[in-house]
DNA sequence: CCAAAAGTGTTAAAGCTACACCCATGG
DNA sequence: CCATGGGTGTAGCTTTAACACTTTTGG
């Protein structure tokens, strides 16, 4: 064993605004790689666990709560100049609940997840493959509750499929289809919104990750 | 940040022997826990990458080369008296090829882990989580090739699925499915033994991962 | 010719896909 | 009464599950 390693976590924030699946990134503001985006980040403090560590991250970048988080994979060697082994994560969150930290020169930003800048470390890739899980869990786990408020319409919801899935889905098979696997539940109430039928809105039978 | 952290690489490796699932345990010769049956592991060396610090475990105690080695999950906090954090792997290995290392104080011995004892730190969760993932990738990845010799007949391979599904499946609709994924194809060759018709010999289209 | 495992095809049920019309509301 | 999005059912197709007999060999 040479020099004792260094522990990082670093997390992958998604949600979905505008149609699309967005990640949030910040401008590095320490070597290596000043000034390239990446994702947040930061050194593991062993007061607290891993877990916890991802979770700080994710409370102070975007103020969430109620997300959905899992880890990824762990990666060494990520830095050339130390014995460093990252502890990756990705989570899920309400766009509409976020409140972005700014100020300093610390600068987190959302972007498209299928326009992404080259970022920095291997982070195009590890991004890359937090999508790639996060659309096969769609089929068979509950964990786009993450992405959603607490109560919602069918059709919000099949609007954030579609933006994971990168395309559209049949109206009437997508509410068979959900209705049918218990995961979600009427909440008894409807959204009146315009000149149309109002909807009913449903909620997550379940806020934790269930499979079907 | 206090004091500096301890990173270990920990991996199950499993084998199918006499119809059942087996898991390789050692039993613990160093602090803590001493006398206590685990999984092997040890510290790692920032020499090499994580993956090459848990395949050279595997090595070690097995021998086996052309194995299947993929990352659970990383954890800490399993030793109370420093800060640790542990890099879990799973493998999955040809049971006929393993030669397991004898000697000193140094007992591996395989388990079936549907009959194991209370092993130290949190290893039967993480074995348990192990058999989860490889039973739920048996279905659509061809994992299986770690388990199994460079050529086989269908009827082997069916032998090692039961193993891992712990129950018998239809011979007929076993067959037409492997067959029509791809994954695997005919040598050519055929295998005699014993006072019944030949078997096919087959071999996996490849070696390295594939989804279907 | 007997025993033992290999090899093969069909039918029914379930699940998935595609598709078009009526409903409730606001203006 | 019109425009807008909400809500529903069915028919064809594909996929999966269940099931029994014939083939090849060694002894």
């Amino acid at each position: 064993m040479n020099k004792s390693p260094t522990v990082a976590t670093i997390v992958a924030i998604f949600a979905v605004a505008e149609g699309h699946m967005q990640v949030l990134l910040v401008s590095r503001t320490g070597e290596p790689a000043v000034g390239q985006w990446a994702l947040p980040g930061g050194f593991w403090d062993d007061n607290e666990s891993l877990n916890a560590s991802a979770t700080r991250k994710l409370v102070e970048e975007t103020g969430a709560t109620d997300v959905y988080l899992e880890q990824l994979f762990t990666t060494s060697g990520l830095d050339q100049t130390q014995a460093t082994v990252a502890v990756a994560y990705f989570a899920l969150v309400e766009a509409r609940s976020v409140r972005l930290r700014e100020g300093e020169d610390w600068r987190p930003a959302w972007f498209a997840v299928d326009d992404l800048p080259h970022l920095a470390f291997d982070n195009n890739r590890l991004i890359e493959q937090a999508v790639a899980r996060i659309r096969a869990k769609l089929e068979y786990t509950n964990i786009v509750y993450g992405l959603m408020p607490s109560e919602f319409t069918v059709r919000e919801l099949q609007t954030t499929y579609e933006a994971i899935m990168n395309g559209p889905l049949d109206r009437r098979n997508f509410r068979k289809k959900m209705t049918s696997t218990g995961l979600i539940e009427p909440t008894g109430e409807m959204r009146r919104e315009g000149a149309h039928r109002p909807a009913q809105l449903f909620r997550f039978t379940s806020r934790e990750q269930v499979f079907l």
